[in-house]
RNA sequence: CGGGGUGUAGCGCAGCCCGGUAGCGCGCCUGGUUUGGGACCAGGAUGUCGGAGGUUCGAAUCCUCUCACCCCGACCA
């Protein structure tokens, strides 16, 4: 490609509105153009490297036997209403009526089509396994769209289904999933961990997802280096404490704490460390009103609380339903001398706990020396119900959990029997009776990944992609290209000759500065850059350089060709 | 949805408090000089000041409404 005959729109400043890197970056670099919250325009620049990390996917997912197809983006209503999703789903569902006045979704995932496609296909267990899938444009209304494309409305995603005439079948493809996407990240060159995944709205039993790991990413990983462990934050287990209960060693006392909410600082007023305390949090499940306990350091896992039986689904109770059913407002409550109507819900850490620190139920003040049994009940529930922290026991008990962050850029779920048993999708076994087919679904962000290996790779001067996607593998810089005919032969050459060898190539041949081309070519993220002047010619060389380190190598320039299919492989 | 903030040229911003009809940097156009790290000189184009209504002789500026965008949101302990 020739920059001349190319789109290439860099900006000095990069748009107010960008909070993250990725973001930043990618609109400096000219990649995408917002058009609406969440929604971009990919310019050709952008496009070529969505592509590329398209193919890589198409290539993975043919080599592990799967089958491309193409689902409309536009749903009939029907579909939704059968499986219940109309209902279950929420505003998040881009919902909207045809000239005829009938309803249709955008489809945010597509399980209810191809389970469609399935049940009208597939008679016979002899017509399975079968896996499906599609790189294809999805809209989902998010609450707050944000990072640019990494959480956008619209997005392209693989999305890939399989079908199964046993669990074991489906187990088996469930592996080679988790295995083909170990490939595809891989081979895009990022930093990644498949992590224990909570299976959220999807539904379904076993789930894993994929992280791109990055500071900026917004789940939280708990890992353990020794047994290779690991969990998104929402799903790891926190282990029962290994000790049991203290005894009792002092007496319960109420001390006053005027002006102190919070754990921390009712910990700093009474010189106690904040693991002491205990905060209570009030939740409403229908009209019925439970304390959820946690030690002070703690924080609540909304995932875990809403998996529990008695509190699916709960929300916050308001400060007027604290104050009816605790006589006092928010920021002193506790669990001492409440009700026998009031639910107690204690993490298992707070069970444990002796001589702890509570709110009084009255304004100003605090409980300390509190103890079960003695000042207070049992609690009515023990669960496991906090987020892990660092240094945590390991859930397979084998060292101790260490977090960090990552971007989520594959999900795989086993569905088993939910769609496939709403939607009647069945096949006759061998013995001719008519069974239920297992499914499994397997999600890949596509344009989540742009976004996620820039996050990982880049520097002050831009992005630096990993040659397997970036927009172009080469880029050959002549200096003085309108001026100097000597340059303008030898990058000619070059760039035929570099062509032939198949390489994907850019030519700068626009005559801008070399200061100029040197920061596009840097922003842009091309990995290797091949400089022609008129001052190496002159001794015959010219200079080879690679983004990350920018050490530049001086060529013979009749070497270069060989030089480069000696460095890049061919 | 609640809270906070911002809308002025393609991008980044000033002007707004103290009304007098718009400015800076980058980019863009023309000519010239330059050419190994975002050049220099000279000339030039570009705005319904997010939209609607109001106050006023006069509104980017004051008032009301609206739209768009950005940031934050269990921390009840």
């Amino acid at each position: 490609m020739k920059a001349s005959q190319f789109f290439i729109a860099t900006l000095k400043e990069a748009p107010a509105d960008a909070e993250v890197i990725s973001h930043k970056l990618m609109l400096r670099a000219g990649l995408i153009k917002r058009l609406a919250g969440g929604i971009y325009t990919w310019m050709p620049l952008g496009l070529r490297i969505l592509r590329k990390v398209e193919n890589v996917v198409r290539e993975e997912m043919n080599r592990a036997g799967a089958i491309e197809l193409l689902m409309p983006a536009v749903v009939p209503a029907e579909l939704w209403q059968e499986t219940g999703r109309w209902d279950q789903y929420g505003p998040e569902l881009l919902r909207f009526k045809d000239r005829h006045q009938r309803d249709f979704v955008i489809g945010p995932t597509h399980e209810e089509v191809i389970a469609d496609v399935a049940r009208r296909e597939i008679k016979s267990y002899r017509q399975l396994p079968l896996h499906l899938y599609q790189i294809q444009t999805k809209f989902r209304d998010e609450i707050r769209p944000r990072f640019g494309v990494m959480r956008g409305r619209e997005f392209l995603m693989k999305d890939g289904y399989s079908f199964h005439a046993s669990y074991e079948d489906l187990q088996r493809e469930y592996q080679n999933m988790h295995d083909t996407y170990s490939r595809i990240f891989t081979r895009l060159g990022l930093k990644f961990r498949a992590v224990a995944a909570d299976t959220g709205s999807i539904g379904g039993t076993g789930s894993h997802e994929f992280h791109v790991l990055a500071d900026s990413g917004e789940d939280a990983i708990a890992f353990c280096p020794d047994s290779g462990y690991a969990a998104n934050v929402e799903l790891a287990e926190a282990v029962a404490p290994a000790v049991a209960r203290n005894g009792h060693t002092e007496h319960m006392l109420k001390v006053a704490t005027p002006g102190k909410t919070r754990c921390e600082d009712v910990a700093e007023l009474l010189r106690l460390p904040v693991t002491r305390t205990v905060k209570a949090i009030a939740v409403m499940h229908d009209e019925q009103f439970f304390l959820l306990l946690l030690r002070g350091d703690h924080s609540l896992n909304e995932v875990k609380a809403s998996k529990l039986p008695f509190l699916n689904p709960f929300r916050f109770a308001s400060d007027q339903e604290v104050e009816q059913h605790l006589g006092c407002r928010p920021g002193y409550i506790g669990p001492v001398g409440i009700g026998p109507g009031i639910a107690v819900v204690a993490d298992r850490t707070v069970a444990q706990m002796s001589d702890f620190v509570c709110g009084a139920n009255e304004a100003g003040y605090h409980l300390t020396g509190v103890n079960w049994s003695r000042d207070l009940r049992e609690p009515d529930y023990v669960f496991d119900i906090r987020n892990v922290v660092e240094g945590d026991s390991s859930p397979d008990g084998r060292g101790r959990l260490e977090l960090c962050r990552g971007i989520e850029v594959g999900h795989i779920f086993q569905l088993r029997s939910k769609y496939s048993e709403a939607m009647k999708a069945t096949f006759l076994d061998e013995s001719g009776q008519p069974r239920i087919m297992e499914m499994g679904c397997y999600g890949i962000g596509v344009t989540r990944i742009v976004g996620a290996a820039i996050e990982q790779n880049h520097d002050e001067r831009g992005i630096i992609f990993p040659r397997n996607i970036a927009p172009f593998e080469v880029a050959i810089a002549p200096i003085g290209y309108g001026k100097s005919q000597s340059v303008r032969d030898a990058a000619s050459a070059l760039y035929a000759e570099l062509l032939a060898d198949g390489y994907d190539v850019l030519l700068d041949d626009r005559d801008e500065r070399p200061g100029v081309m040197f920061a596009d070519l840097e922003l842009i993220g091309v990995p290797n850059r091949i400089t022609i002047g008129e001052r190496g010619l002159k001794e015959g060389v010219v200079e080879f350089q690679e983004r990350r380190d920018m050490a530049a190598v001086k060529v013979p320039l009749a070497e270069i060709g060989a030089f480069v299919r000696d460095r890049l492989g061919a």
